[in-house]
DNA sequence: TAAGATTGATAAATCAATCTTA
DNA sequence: TAAGATTGATTTATCAATCTTA
C-alpha cells in the first residue's frame, strides 16, 4: 500500500479503496455471525430471524406479496410461515376479497421476540464505544453517502 | 432523531449511533447478498465461499485444525472437502508422520477460483465511487479503530 | 387458463454413531 | 483410552409437481 506522497508541494495520504472497504465488510461479517450465534441460542434459524424480520407489526400481508419484496420462492415462504406459525410467532388469516390468498399477521409474541432481536441486531457494536463524538459524527455523515 | 442543537454556546450535531449502525449494517448486508448470489451463479454454495476462502494457498492444513479454527463441526468440514474435491479445487494427502491425520491443500485451479472470489469479495462497491478522496481518506482513518 | 398456496422430492448442512490409528 | 476422520440419520432449505379458487 503507497504511504503518504508529496504531490505539487502538498502531503497527501493516498488510500486504497479496497482495503478500506475490505476492513468494513470483515467487520460488519464478524457483527453477522455474532447475531446469528445469539439467535441459535434461542433455537432460531437464519430463515427464522429472516422471516421475523421481514414481517410488519400490525400488518397483515399476502403469502404472494413476502415471496416477492423478499425474492424467494412461494414454497419457502411456507415452509418458514409454518415453522413460526408451530411456535405461536405468526398466524395466517383469510384474505377478506380473494378466497385464494392466504395473509400472515405477527402475533404479540411474535411482535416481542422480533424487537429483540431488532434491538440486538441494531444496537452499535461495542467497538462503537471507542470513536469519539467528532468520529461518530464524521461516519454518520459517510453513512448516507454510500447508502443513497 | 435529535437534530443539531446548541449547547453552550455552540452548535452541536446530535449523532444516534444506532441508526449510523444500522445503516452501515444494511448496506453490508446487501453487499453480501450480491456476493451470495454471485457465487451462486457459478455453482457455488455459501459453504463451498466460505471453505475456499479460510484456505491459504500453499498451505497443507490438517482437517482438525481447520474445523478448529473455523469453529465448526469435523463432519461438517468432511461434507465440505469431499464437495471441494470432487470439482477439483482442493486436494486430500497424507500427514508426515501421524497416520490418522489428513491434509488439505488447494489445487492450482483452487487457488484461481479462490482469488477471483476474493477480488470480487472486496472490490469497493459501487458506492465508494461517490465518496470524495477527501471522504474516502476519512473512512480510511475511522475504520481501524473499529477493527482494534 | 392463470394466480396463489401447499405438498412431495431433492440438495445442503448439522448432529450422533462408527471406524482407524496414536 | 483418546484423537482424527468418516459414515449414517436428521434437520433446514430449495426445486418441481399438485391442488384450489379467480
Amino acid at each position: 500500500l503507497p504511504g503518504p506522497v508529496a504531490v505539487k508541494g502538498r502531503i497527501l495520504a493516498l488510500v486504497d479503496a479496497a482495503e478500506v472497504w475490505k476492513g468494513l465488510y470483515d467487520f460488519c461479517q464478524a457483527q453477522y455471525r455474532r447475531h446469528l450465534a445469539a439467535a441459535a441460542e434461542l433455537g432460531m434459524t437464519p430463515g427464522d430471524v429472516k422471516a421475523l424480520l421481514w414481517l410488519v407489526p400490525g400488518q397483515a400481508q399476502p403469502m404472494r406479496a413476502l415471496a416477492e419484496q423478499w425474492e424467494t420462492d412461494a414454497s419457502t415462504l411456507t415452509w418458514l410461515i409454518d415453522r413460526l406459525e408451530e411456535r405461536g410467532l405468526v398466524q395466517r388469516g383469510p384474505h377478506p376479497t380473494d378466497r385464494r390468498v392466504r395473509v400472515v399477521l405477527l402475533t404479540k409474541q411474535g411482535e416481542k421476540i422480533r424487537a429483540g432481536l431488532l434491538t440486538e441486531m441494531y444496537r452499535p457494536p461495542a467497538a462503537f464505544d471507542a470513536l469519539s463524538p467528532t468520529e461518530l459524527r464524521a461516519l454518520s455523515s459517510l453513512v448516507p453517502k454510500l447508502t443513497s
